[in-house]
DNA sequence: GTGTATAATGTAAACGTTTACAGTCATACC
DNA sequence: GGTATGACTGTAAACGTTTACATTATACAC
């Protein structure tokens, strides 16, 4: 039917949508009460409301929402600020924000910094301005970031943090995340206990704090069992496939080969156990494999990756409502982190070393 | 320093942002020279606009941007709806939207569907309200959000279609994609060319319409070969790890067993792939399987997984151009469908059939 | 110096809501 | 029948911009 308006290089139809105004209009009332109609219907007769409703089924009216946010001051929409949407961890830790945060009428806005610190300015940008009312940092963003972030030059916005940046909750955010070190502790100590004394691992970027907690967890472990961790044996991978593909192949060239890899995340975890296969070795006879996160993947890798289980999903939840709770009471929740229990996951990528 | 105003329970601080008000009152000139020194400098002479820049740069303003989309009636907000936004294929295509879209300035808001019908209703709905500038589709809707996307109700948003969905291109909207059903017949026949005559495929949803180029790709091949596809060769698979379990071991209970799975992207691909190898299987000596999409996991499988490779941020990036083409020209632009090229990466997920 | 063209700036309306306040009207009570 | 009360509705201001139009200042030619 509407193909004609379709039609290449024609203007668009713009017929003019219909305002608060004409359903007043058509009801003859003032516009106040179709607004009361909308926001508040008890307050209106039960008979002006239904000329009311009439009307506006008539016009097929409905609340311009640019109108509405700049009236009310609110967007009704959180500001996600995440490494990497690509990531399933961060794709499960999204799915439990999104379900709370539509269940209260908000909108996700989605900013990768795509490990650019570049990008982490313009989101201290953005929070100045009030494109959002609130924000989830699942990132770490730059200093300069962070001091607006905590400047008070403005109307500070909500913030509430998912997994751990410590910079960050140093900074008094609310957080949500699991004990990254002790998780990281449990899996070296575990290595430890299989046998293991060659452990390496590859960790996420130099500049990133995102897997900082877990690198330190290896080595508390490891000094704890008086092992020293040798030169090269704690490599980058980048958080990408391909950087774990050329740590690990780092790590096998080693003279001090390691009979265990722990890497920061399964993404790693994944490119690492490639790397080891493709080098002629035996995935766990050869080197063992651990990963962080248990994304979906993990289960059906071959063999099936070991790996620490975060509740992705309900970090999600927990951060929406707090970040929800803060935005509506119009007061900061209690910044005392909520650590969420983890698991260590033990599938067959994992065994004793054979020396 | 802002740590007072942090404490759990008090009052967020709430200075009232500065407004252009404010600066003009400083520069001692009208709000109207604010606003033109701000859009277009040019407008106002140079020692007037010194004085207005220097007052923005001592107040901290920054234009309200609901106002400025309120008063201009554009949000600068794209709208994304995609079924699931943990898919990595569907990831890397947002990586080529969000680049141009980022680039014009605009910020994009994600919808997914979940496979649920039901939010396609929402969707229809946010449509009809000026939420967003324009919409990319990457997935299908329900009968009644397409209906209302073509109806002439209200200002007709600029929408575009990503990857193949026939009803809305029926409907007219432009699109940019692979020629699904041609690749899918050369998948086919390249199995058939191997020497399978057992050729299994796992589609995606029954509601979906993502997956049914391909399946029609994959019944033409099979058509064409002569070969009549066996009750319980076509399964469904949800388009997730576990459906694709779930329909491989259907398979491999079938009593004429296939000698190839054809999946119908490469995340049921893995999944099918796990439940083989799970059942004592070996690929590709026992079953060989083949994949679509070539996302960034396929090379690493055990073994490689063929697959077929779109150029899914091309898509992404020519996706988002015509869309702001046609948001800023105000014109829609030709609805002919774009077909990017595809290619059959071969891996060793395949191999001609024993028996 | 006058006149004219043009540049620079100011005035004020408009965008579509929400909401404080004022006004109207019906009801109940005396 | 007057009055108080409360329910309901209307009036108009406000939110922070942008922009058409009006006004004033400047530059330039004669």
């Amino acid at each position: 039917m509407s193909q004609t308006a379709n039609t290449p290089g024609k203007k668009v139809t713009t017929k003019q949508p219909v305002s608060i105004k004409d359903v007043a209009r058509l009801a003859e009332v003032s516009i106040a009460t179709v607004s009361r109609c909308v926001n508040d219907p008890d307050r209106v007769r039960a008979s002006t409301r239904n000329r009311v409703e009439a009307a506006i089924l008539q016009t097929g009216y409905s609340p311009n929402p640019l109108a509405q946010s700049f009236r009310r001051g609110k967007t009704k929409v959180i500001m996600v600020v995440l490494p990497s949407v690509g990531d399933p961890f961060f794709t499960e830790v999204m799915k439990g924000l999104r379900e709370v945060a539509n269940a209260s009428g908000y909108s996700l806005l989605i900013n990768e910094t795509q490990f650019n610190t570049m990008t982490a300015d313009e989101i201290g940008a953005m929070v100045v301005s009030r494109q959002a009312d609130g924000i989830v940092l699942l990132a770490s963003v730059s200093p300069f970031g962070t001091a607006v972030l905590s400047s008070d030059n403005n109307r500070r916005l909500p913030v509430v943090v998912g997994c751990e940046i410590v910079s960050l909750q140093a900074a008094g955010y609310p957080s949500v995340h699991i004990d990254n070190q002790a998780a990281a502790i449990e899996v070296t100590d575990y290595l430890l206990e299989l046998g293991h004394r060659r452990i390496a691992f590859i960790h996420g970027q130099e500049s990133s704090l995102l897997t900082k907690d877990r690198e330190d967890g290896y080595r508390l472990s490891m000094l704890a069992a008086g092992l020293s961790i040798e030169d090269g044996w704690v490599v980058g991978g980048n958080l990408t496939i391909t950087g774990a593909i050329q740590a690990t192949q780092k790590l096998l060239r080693h003279r001090h080969r390691p009979t265990a890899i722990f890497c920061a995340n399964d993404e790693m975890a994944m490119g690492c156990m490639h790397a080891i296969k493709s080098a002629g070795l035996k995935i766990p006879q050869d080197v063992s494999v651990i990963g962080f996160d248990d994304v979906r993947y993990a289960a059906i890798m071959d063999p099936p990756l070991s790996s620490v289980r975060q509740p992705a999903k309900d970090i999600g939840e927990q951060v929406m409502l707090r970040l929800l709770g803060e935005i509506e009471t119009g007061r900061s929740t209690d910044a005392e982190p909520v650590i969420v229990p983890h698991e260590l996951v033990l599938r067959r990528s994992v065994a004793p070393p054979v020396d």
